[in-house]
DNA sequence: AACTGTCTCGAAAACGTTTTCGTGTTGAAA
DNA sequence: TTTCAACACGAAAACGTTTTCGAGACAGTT
């Protein structure tokens, strides 16, 4: 077992002092061609590699980002990841991912854990506690400290920062309007409490495209869904109570339980329901009839973010740096497949 | 925007040395009452909070572990990441996630990036490409390093380091029994290539329960699928043609593939065929009808293997220290749903 | 008055780099 | 012979910690 060999070590054995093996290693002109030679081949026999937390504290830049999402079995969110690593990869980034698990204190601890200089800047989206407390003074700190921050898809008005969204209430327009076109009047719609920033303005969308087409909205058949527990007697109770004609979920997990509700009925859907969810993940995909949705593009999403945190970090050094906040509106697509006639 | 501030500015403002305010900090006895307390007053004030990396390079130790998976659309590795997640954090560690995207290359750079300081150990699963190069001088030059590896899943005898897995060619064994004790001898096989460790091991668990039962194995009813680009096609002529009746699929991706080809062909299941999948993803639960399936138990295995990794990291200081490698196998289960008799 | 011990504190090394600023040696020009 | 540039290299600081060791001040004991 040989322990990773440092420029200290190959100094003294080449008995030269570090100064000359670091910059040797480097090319330096200063060094003469002779013991530039030397000091390269007995690096490279010794396999020797510079350690990166000397460097990160050297140069006080870790390149490495964290993103914190609030659950890694949403599909969305891993799509989200993927993006960011390959953005993060291919700008020399190492990426750390922190699971808040929709928790508010995991979400503070994670920060506060990063923050002291292991990391160079986050990418989050907010817990729904978080949202619930609306408390973002985690997040205020670690932006007046310097760090750059990116917000996506779960954001808040209250922080200042870059973000990435989508835009909700006109994607859920969108697709309610693709229902009402169909003909459709009485349109179910599966939603989140409103403390959920997406599930409210996807449920305004939702609302705007009826009123538009003055359908009278129903609360009847709007099931706000706060655990997933018992949510399936919910969706049930729906579809047998109510018969919707046709039933909009602002996410996956509802859409396919829909479809799963609406066979254990006996509905054939879409000839008796239709359905249309939220979010373009693989159990849409793979589901049959595979589901008609609103694509979210989290590749997309989390390449954004990525590239504006990255940007930010590589010219923050510059002086006069003081770019504005922006916020990158993703758009959405309906992508139709079996589920809807 | 106040940086974030160090010992020494401390100091200077108090005019102490850097040392009296460390050991202030950390409440030694050397230190006065009196200068304990200003001088922790001082810190909380400015929010003092110690340099991670300066630590590290202390210690020696950064806390944090890396996971490498081939892929993290592949539901059963968020699993496990999960898992890794939720023991690391409870031991205080970090969790940075790399995607090897199946490639060899991108294994390698990975690994050499963080070998240098920047992680305590690794958690990996082999990315196929690596399989099929049976080429592991990466892995053993960070195990020669004195670093520790944990390897899950897709594994290598190659590599002496503890190991994380499954008992494949038992789990596939129950699985193709459970069909024959069904009552069905026409068993179709779709699974992968044979480099890919767990792929093989699944075959050979089916060839060994149907000899077992003295049925013929016919190959062509066993599919191979090498890409996913074409292998609906194959499915459907596996289906079409052959017509089993039953089919076992290696993973989910291959389950529920088979079970959309079989509602197109108008085959109910599981009347007219049954299905049973392996990895007990999000797919088969909400598919329908939920696929019946060997549960690979994600979590358990990312919590096993980062109790392992870090076990052995915090023994390791430990002079005498010098424990065996361990390989342990996760039990699995077979999840009976809807898609089987 | 000399010694001993205790209480506080600071200097400095160490972790592994990079970089600035000397400094000694050489050869050539004056 | 003196002067000066060019060349090759080393010492040391810096990043932010922790920790060992030494040392000054003071009180108490002979």
């Amino acid at each position: 077992m040989k322990r990773k060999v440092t420029l200290k070590q190959i100094a003294k054995e080449l008995d030269v002092s570090i100064s000359t093996v670091s910059k040797s290693l480097r090319n330096s002109l200063e060094i003469s061609e002779d013991t530039r030679q030397k000091v390269q081949a007995f690096a490279k026999l010794y396999n020797y590699k510079p350690n990166n937390i000397a460097l990160s504290l050297k140069n006080k830049k870790t390149k490495t980002i964290c993103i914190i999402i609030p659950e890694i079995i949403h599909h969305f969110f891993t799509t989200v990841i993927s993006g960011v690593e390959h953005v993060a990869n291919e700008k020399g980034y190492n990426v750390i991912v922190c699971l808040s698990d929709e928790s508010f204190d995991k979400e503070v601890i994670n920060m506060e854990m990063l923050a002291n200089g292991s990391i160079d800047g986050f990418i989050l989206s907010l817990s729904k506690e978080t949202q619930a407390k609306k408390d973002f003074h985690h997040i205020t700190e670690v932006i007046n400290q310097g760090m750059p921050v990116v917000m996506f898809d779960r954001v808040t008005n209250d922080i200042l920062c870059d973000k990435v969204i989508i835009d909700d209430s006109l994607a859920a327009f969108n697709a309610t309007q693709f229902l009402i076109d169909k003909g459709f009047k009485k349109i179910g719609l599966l939603t989140t409490v409103d403390y959920v920033s997406v599930g409210k303005l996807r449920t305004e969308g939702y609302t705007k495209a009826l009123l538009l087409n003055d359908i009278k909205v129903d609360y009847n058949i709007i099931v706000k869904i706060e655990d997933t527990e018992y949510f399936e007697n919910q969706v049930t109770e729906l579809l047998s109570n109510q018969k919707p004609e046709a039933v909009f979920a602002v996410n996956e997990i509802f859409a396919v339980t829909a479809l799963k509700v609406a066979h254990k009925l006996g509905l054939k859907v879409p000839q008796d329901i239709s359905i249309i969810g939220f979010t373009d993940g693989i159990i849409s995909k793979y589901s049959s009839p595979a589901i008609t949705t609103i694509s979210q593009n989290g590749i997309k999403m989390g390449e954004k973010a990525a590239r504006m945190l990255i940007e930010r970090l590589e010219n923050e050094e510059l002086e006069d740096y003081e770019e504005q906040y922006k916020t990158e509106v993703i758009e959405t697509e309906l992508i139709q497949r079996e589920s809807t006639t």
